[in-house]
DNA sequence: GCTTAGACGTA
DNA sequence: CGTACGTCTAAGCG
């Protein structure tokens, strides 16, 4: 442990450090912009923020050998039961910074940072009283309190640290600089103060007297009581005044004397630093999304801290030089064991390569191969153990292991564990999964840290040729195993681990192969509907300029409001941060209330400008094999969904009939057939009706008939064949919106009625549907009491913000954990039949595959002669993959094009 | 060159 | 004041 934290060395004089919490915390508050600082989930952290970081800079600075905060612990005190007006006038504390005091509590405690209140008491007293005691043990004492009463402590030893400009610079107040910005010597500061008075604390002081009258009176009679000794004989309007106000002056002086007599529950000795809690750092800095300062923190451990004392201290890394031949000794002298296996290259789907490899077992022995220049029996072993399904390997991330590999010739397989995957299915909401995240996190070391012979100094002799990335490759592999084991153990005590062994995993080498297979498209059809679009995106661009007389670029948010709100002076739309929205909802209004032509234009312009925007991005990304390879995202989504980037083949438009045409663009490749896709038919209503018990939704989809119809016919009271078209679509929306969480004001809105006829629908709706209001409301309280939703297959999403106190993030946190369950279990559904259709397709040595995942759609090339199989064993495989108390609908289509297998 | 906001496509 | 995503452009930052 390094002496700056490990508090008292004999040698050494302490240093005490102590703040003033909220005076400095509101401060940050001020001093930092609130839009700038706040969490994805709306939590404002600027206070937060500001005051960590200045924690930091002095901790940095000043060596302090023991540190404290103090906090006021409430609006009264003694000081306002003596004067009633005392900090009166004060605006209310904002909003938000309510919320952020308790935030910085939780970050003090993750440093183990004493910090106390105290009923009736000031932080300021606090402060006192432990500058007073530790001054009188010698200490040095730096007090930090953008309160001046907190001058008057001032000593040789005792220094305050005064916010000049926001808390980023501290001015240095000892004696003298005290004296030189008020004229008097800090014992007579209070003396100055109760003359002066302060505004900020709604204490009147004597008018006409500043602080530069005061000092001189001060300095002529001594001290307050000298002064007001001889207040008769002072001239002028202020001795006038002065007179007049001797009793406020008095009790200005009582008022702001601090307290140094508290009886404490820390004494100074208390406040010794002591070694921050690593673990507890991550998660807050995580929940406060702060990770330069997160970083700037555990730069300012001590080396030989990084571990904690709880920690182990990981084998060294020997990085085994293996001569050309050697590598099916080296890995015949594991005997099998898991080995942690890490990939340099590129891990593009259909054209991945890999140039380095490197390979690590649980003693600390690694070795690394070039790829590039690898002797054939090299090659050969590691080609060997790469597909050998029985020889376990431990990766991260191996989806994308398995394309580097697959673009250098091997097959990978025996991932038994994969702890990004792992990670993920511990903590789904988590945005991403770093190697070297995981590792600080899971086993509190740093990758970097334990090379062989060192690789942070520069004076390092870089032998490889790499710039120490070879021996990081290495580290990586090697700490492979220990992490692995160590996230292993995370997963069982979260009930995860089969999740992990026997879906997410398999899912990802299905996952790898659609996405190395990718899906073949009609350049020419894409190239036509891009001029298309472009010609229709010009042609409703020059109507527009037309109408408002000039040219301005439609895709500018900015721009349009200027057109719309200024030039135009239209109804004001919804407000945003930026001003009003320009979104299509809110045109579409109001050209519905004005007619305005440019507004058509406006419209136009959009819908064609996003689908050339979509058909542009997919023909940047078509291969030199004609297809498209999307990459499906397995740790993005919170609920258990994929999703699907560069490109994103998820989004693809199917609403429109423009739209649609670029669906005609996906295509059956050469040597297939024809495409085919299923679906789930409301799969998420049919989950409702498993999860809630409902027995009225259960026995509408038991029935056989279109199940907005049969809910309609019951909410409404009528036979099936008399829902009108109007009453199954409002049902349709309702019975949609309950898995969001959808409001009475939310389903008005959607559906243009007023909310007390929302309202009455949802209260017809739950009469006869009870099962499903009972269900949501269990869902949320159940959560609420165990800190986490669960999906059918026991996928869990933790939500900490059901038992906010801030009701916004409360409701939003409500809202998700009736989604995600329902959510949830349908990706889990549909990732079971993946596996299973991939398992029948390889059994039955079929050539057709899967291609695509959308949600709730598989899409699949189906080779000539296998559609009736294909089609048989995939309803099987979809519509077998759970057994719920309501059949699970599978409907099927194919055709030469996506567009043409839809149905 | 980076990030953010607004907009909009899908389930 | 309905969940879950990804990606484009414009605009502001350095």
């Amino acid at each position: 442990m390094g002496d700056r934290l490990s508090g008292v060395n004999d040698n050494v004089r302490p240093r005490l450090l102590l703040i003033d919490g909220h005076s400095m915390a509101f401060r940050a508050f001020f001093a930092l912009p609130a839009d700038k600082f706040t969490t994805s989930g709306g939590q404002h952290t600027n206070a937060v923020h500001g005051f960590v970081s200045m924690l930091a800079n002095l901790i940095k600075n000043e060596q302090p050998t023991h540190v404290a905060v103090a906090f006021d612990a409430g609006s009264t005190t003694f000081r306002t039961e003596r004067f009633p007006e005392y900090k009166g006038g004060r605006d209310a504390t904002p909003e938000p910074f309510k919320g952020q005091v308790p935030l910085i509590r939780e970050v003090l405690d993750a440093l183990r940072i004493t910090h106390y209140e105290r009923e009736m008491i000031e932080a300021d007293d606090i402060l006192a009283t432990w500058s007073s005691e530790a001054g009188s043990r010698g200490w040095e004492v730096l007090v930090c309190s953008g309160d001046r009463d907190s001058l008057q402590f001032v000593t040789d030893t005792v220094t305050v640290l005064y916010p000049v400009k926001g808390v980023s610079e501290l001015a240095r107040m000892t004696p003298d600089a005290v004296e030189a910005k008020y004229g008097v010597r800090p014992e007579r500061y209070p003396d100055l103060a109760a003359l002066v008075g302060e505004s900020a604390d709604n204490i009147p002081g004597v008018p006409k007297v500043g602080p530069k009258t005061a000092a001189k009176w001060l300095t002529q009679y001594g001290d307050l009581e000298g002064v007001l000794a001889h207040a008769d004989e002072i001239t002028g309007v202020a001795g006038q005044n002065l007179r007049e106000h001797i009793d406020q002056v008095r009790l200005n002086r009582e008022l702001n004397h601090l307290l140094t007599d508290l009886d404490l529950p820390y004494a100074p000795e208390d406040l010794e630093a002591r070694p921050w809690d690593r673990e507890a750092m991550h998660t807050i800095f995580d929940a406060l999304q702060f990770r330069t300062l997160r970083d700037r923190l555990l730069a300012m451990m001590p080396a030989e801290e990084r571990g904690d004392d709880d920690v182990v201290a990981g084998p060294s890394l020997e990085l085994d030089a293996v001569a050309p031949g050697g590598l099916g000794a080296w890995l015949a002298a594991r005997g099998g064991k898991h080995l942690g296996l890490e990939v340099r290259g590129r891990a593009v789907p259909g054209s991945g390569d890999a140039d380095l490899l490197a390979l690590g077992d649980a003693d600390g022995h690694a070795v690394v191969v070039d790829l590039t220049e690898i002797e054939p029996a090299d090659d050969a072993a590691l080609g060997a153990w790469l597909a050998d399904e029985d020889a376990p390997k431990f990766v991260h991330g191996g989806k994308a292991r398995w394309h580097e590999l697959q673009g250098r010739g091997y097959a990978l397989r025996g991932v038994t564990l994969d702890t990004e995957l792992a990670a993920y299915l511990c903590h789904p909401d988590q945005r991403t999964f770093d190697l070297e995240d995981l590792t600080i996190r899971s086993l509190h070391r740093e990758i970097g840290a334990a090379s062989p012979g060192g690789t942070q100094g520069s004076l390092d002799l870089d032998l490889d040729g790499d710039g120490g990335e070879l021996t990081v490759l290495a580290e990586r592999a090697s700490i492979l195993v220990p992490l692995g084991e160590a996230l292993a153990d995370d997963l069982a005590d979260r009930s995860a681990t089969k999740l992990l062994e026997l879906l997410e995993l398999p899912l990802a080498d299905v996952l790898a192969r659609m996405e190395d297979t990718g899906i073949a498209v009609d350049v020419d059809l894409l190239r036509e509907l891009d001029a298309e679009f472009g010609e229709q995106a010009r042609h409703a661009a020059e109507e527009a300029y037309a109408v408002i007389g000039r040219e301005v670029n439609l895709g500018s948010p900015k721009q349009l409001q200027e057109v719309l709100f200024d030039q135009l002076d239209m109804p004001r739309t919804k407000k945003i941060k930026t001003g009003y929205t320009t979104d299509a909802a809110a045109l579409t209004e109001l050209f519905a209330k004005t007619q305005h032509p440019f507004l058509e234009h406006l419209l136009a312009h959009r819908d064609v400008t996003k689908l050339r925007q979509t058909v542009e991005t997919l023909l940047r990304y078509v291969g030199p094999d004609g297809r498209i390879h999307t990459t499906f995202q397995q740790t993005v989504a919170a609920t258990g969904r994929l999703s699907s980037a560069d490109p994103n083949l998820q989004n693809i438009p199917i609403r429109t009939a423009a739209g649609r045409r670029i669906r005609r663009a996906f295509v059956v490749g050469d040597g297939y057939e024809t495409l085919l896709t299923a679906d789930y038919s409301q799969i998420e209503m049919r989950i409702m009706a498993h999860l809630s018990g409902d027995e009225g939704l259960i026995e509408a989809f038991r029935s056989g008939e279109d199940l907005h119809n049969y809910v309609a016919s019951r909410v409404f009271g009528v036979a099936t064949t008399d829902v009108s078209p109007a009453q199954r679509s409002k049902i349709k929306a309702m019975s949609y919106g309950l898995a969001y969480g959808l409001s009475a004001f939310g389903l008005s809105k959607q559906l243009g009625i007023e909310v007390g006829e929302a309202q009455k629908l949802m209260d017809d709706y739950f009469t006869r549907f009870g099962g499903v209001r009972t269900y949501l409301h269990e869902v949320v309280e159940a959560a609420r009491a165990t800190g986490y939703t669960e999906t059918i297959l026991g996928r869990r999403r933790y939500l900490p913000d059901l038992t906010s106190d801030n009701r916004q993030r409360r409701e939003i946190a409500e809202r998700v954990a009736l989604n995600s369950p329902i959510q949830g279990s349908a990706a889990d559904i549909i990732k079971i039949a993946m596996l299973e259709v991939r398992k029948e397709l390889d059994a039955r040595g079929l050539r057709s595959r899967l291609l695509l995942q959308v949600h709730d759609e598989l899409v699949l090339e189906v080779a000539p002669g296998e559609f009736e199989e294909v089609e048989a064993l995939l309803r099987a495989a979809m519509g077998g993959a759970a057994k719920l108390s309501v059949p699970l609908d599978v409907s099927v289509g194919t055709g030469p094009n996506w567009h043409d297998a839809g149905h």
